[in-house]
RNA sequence: GGAGGGAUGGCUGAGCGGACGAAAGCAACGGUCUUGAAAACCGUAGUCUCGAUUUAUCGGGACCGUGGGUUCGAAUCCCACUCCCUCCGCCA
């Protein structure tokens, strides 16, 4: 959500900004509800501050005096339906506030999708095979631990199974991930996976992108998309004490996204299921914090990266390509030499105060200081299914077998995967 | 799923429809006292919002789980919802 007070005072700055997402927004009916709502406000107001004194009046007098009871009734009626026109335009107001973006920070570059992205640094060697690298899809049901026919028999297109030391090296990544951050100073929070509407709307998701998510209407629970959801709602509404920042959450979900996008190179294979695997990093900084703050996430899921000795490359997202509640994004992609190509695995963004604003969470930065809101930042650290890929076509050996990232082998009990004697 | 009870400020907890933005206690902050601290005493204290002087004040409005309603007037009465607690049933 953006300051209603920015958007009056400098509709032209908010105008630009909102130009270089190269998206339309609802900013002239903002500012003309706006007008409209503080007229009315202060008519209301001055009713109501009528109301208040005759009531005064009415309790000190005795007898009841008739009349003015009369006339404060009547002052009441003007109030109900001025209260009904400042409701019906306060909520288009709040309607189409929701749908404003945030601003993109200054140094973003400019550009009108991902096409525009830049790529700020690469680390690692892409490995040099004796043999053409085969693409997971291949290699993973060869080994007999990735099973499309069997996701898909079950619950349809874009969901697999994984077996035996696949299901094993899924899980083991994600409880070496958890502790990695956990010794970087992250604190583990495990979190429900359906979360309230009013949630949702908090971290930016709604109204806008409910058609990408699975929703329980009779319940009306929300399948979380993202780690960063629930996390955002937990100190919704909340002023948070002077030393309560930073906070600093790793979280293991599953992520539930309908991504109504056609088949095709996109989402072969296990790069774009309904359900995947995630373990998120999520930061509540100070105001003056988050630029910093944001440096130090995106090298937190670098390390993941190096780690796994998995070359990738981050790439900054230009104004176009930046999600609706991010001022600023990195993108860690690495590389799948048997998709031969750089596989999105985390997306690192400062939302500024944008989702503070919108959940309600603020801070109060001194003891008897004005509550202010807090910044918040999050970044995949990483997601699963594409390191998966990534392990297997980056270890993948001649005889088809995949080898095990060093640092993942104490998780996983062994060092590579092999094909099961015929 | 059934039957009851509850939700008030940072916390505990009062609150006959008008005197209530809300007692009292605790915690907090400032001060007095003290060599310092504690104790004691005095004082200050919530959030949002509108307007006027213009950045410090002054005045108005709203907020007692949420949303409606009754009334000249609602923390207080009525309805719905949410959440919490107790008991029964069911269940990993």
């Amino acid at each position: 959500m953006l300051s209603l007070d920015l958007i009056r005072n400098q509709p032209d700055l908010v105008r630009q900004a909102i130009a270089r997402r190269h998206a339309g927004t609802p900013l002239q009916a903002i500012l003309d509800l706006d007008t409209q709502r503080s007229r009315l406000l202060v008519e209301v107001e001055a009713l109501r501050a009528e109301r208040n004194r005759g009531s005064k009046e009415i309790a000190r007098i005795q007898p009841r005096p008739p009349h003015l009871i009369e006339q404060m009734r009547i002052v009441g009626d003007r109030i109900k339906a001025l209260d009904v026109t400042l409701d019906t335009v306060q909520r288009s107001m709040d309607d189409s506030l929701a749908l404003m973006p945030n601003l993109p920070n200054d140094s973003v570059p400019d550009g009108p999708d991902s096409s525009a992205n830049a790529v700020v640094r690469s680390w690692g060697q892409p490995r040099s095979y004796a043999f053409k690298p085969k693409p997971h899809w291949e290699i993973g049901p060869a080994l007999g631990i990735l099973d499309f026919e069997r996701g898909q028999k079950i619950s349809g297109s874009r969901f697999y199974v994984l077996a035996g030391p696949g299901a094993k090296l899924q899980r083991a990544l994600i409880q070496w991930m958890l502790d990695f951050h956990i010794a970087r100073g992250y604190r583990e929070v495990y979190l429900p996976f359906m979360v309230r509407r009013q949630v949702v709307f908090g971290a930016g998701q709604l109204p806008k992108f409910a058609d990408n998510l699975y929703h329980d209407a009779e319940e009306d629970f929300w399948m979380v998309p993202t780690a960063e959801v629930p996390i955002t709602g937990l100190y919704a509404g909340e002023i948070l004490p002077p030393d309560a920042l930073p906070i600093h959450y790793v979280a293991y979900t599953a992520c539930f996204r309908r991504e109504k996008m056609s088949a095709g190179k996109d989402i072969r294979g296990m790069k774009r299921g309904h359900q995947f695997d995630k373990v998120e990093l999520y930061k509540i900084v100070a105001p003056e914090e988050s630029d910093a703050a944001l440096v130090r996430l995106v090298a937190d899921v670098e390390a993941v990266a190096q780690a796994l000795d998995l070359p990738y490359r981050v790439v900054q997202l230009c104004t176009g390509d930046l999600g609706f509640a991010a001022r600023e994004s990195y993108d860690v992609e690495m590389w799948a030499p048997g998709c031969d190509e750089w596989l999105e695995v985390s997306s690192s963004s400062d939302c500024g105060d944008f989702q503070g604003r919108r959940a309600n969470i603020r801070y109060r930065p001194a003891q008897g200081a004005k509550p202010v809101f807090v910044h918040t930042l999050n970044g995949s650290g990483l997601a699963l299914p594409r390191v998966m890929i990534s392990i297997m076509e980056n270890y993948q050996q001649a005889d088809g077998s995949v080898d095990i990232p060093k640092v993942l082998q104490p998780y996983t009990g062994f060092d590579r995967i092999a094909a099961p004697a015929a």
